[in-house]
DNA sequence: CGCCGTTATATCTAGCCATGCATAACGAAA
DNA sequence: TTTCGTTATGCATGGCTAGATATAACGGCG
């Protein structure tokens, strides 16, 4: 199956890398659910590091691309800021037009690919 | 400094990566130096990093990208065959493609960043 | 025939990073 | 005022990976 073999493009920005793959997705799920530990959970990572994931994000960017709220109803949560959606849009659409520009290649490039993996 | 800030974009083939920067750099040094070792030398990484790269690359691959000899005047030596030199050339004319593609919105990205990045 | 530098591979060790655990502060709501 | 889940952060243990080390095979060449 050469669906298994994902061919991806990552676009890393700055020195210890401000936005990824990784840091896009993560922020897509702080936006959805509100909070980082519930994102984290979702993708099954660490409160610890997901945390980490957005500090570094934060302090990477010219200003936050998401605000924390501490106690409250539900302990507080977390929210993607208009500047981190503006940041996460220009990100996706970095990667669709990146991708796109040489998804021939890319096809091509797989079936240079040995059958098996292993 | 902007110039420290490298967006780097990065084309990741297959499940344990069969080609990205490092493996093309390192193909690189294997046809310029004529062999393993030597590549690993120049680019600063053991010889069982870069023998495990190579062989990561050759498995991944319908065909090996790199043929190697064993003893002989030198000891030896790795040369990059014709399918490794077409299999990098593409990837590098991708990685170029690519980056072109998105060079104006890269430009836009950086300056959201952070001036410094601690 | 010994020399040499290389490929190829196994094994051991050290260092690092991630994870998990612990803890404090917080504030709305019951 | 107690409860609750969250943010925020420190600390320590462990697992995994990278590197170092060792060794064998190889084969042209002096």
């Amino acid at each position: 199956m050469a669906g298994q073999i994902k061919p991806r493009l990552r676009i890393l920005l700055g020195a210890d890398i401000a936005m990824g793959p990784g840091k896009a997705d993560l922020l897509d799920a702080v936006a959805r659910t509100g909070s980082i530990s519930a994102a984290a959970r979702e993708m099954d990572m660490s409160y610890r590091r997901a945390w980490l994931l957005v500090d570094t994000m934060n302090r990477a960017f010219r200003s936050p691309l998401v605000e924390t709220a501490k106690g409250g109803a539900g302990g507080g949560g977390a929210e993607v800021t208009a500047f981190g959606q503006r940041v996460l849009a220009r990100y996706r659409a970095m990667e669709l037009k990146a991708a796109a520009s040489v998804a021939a290649e890319m096809r091509e490039f797989t079936r240079l690919l040995a059958e098996r993996p292993g």
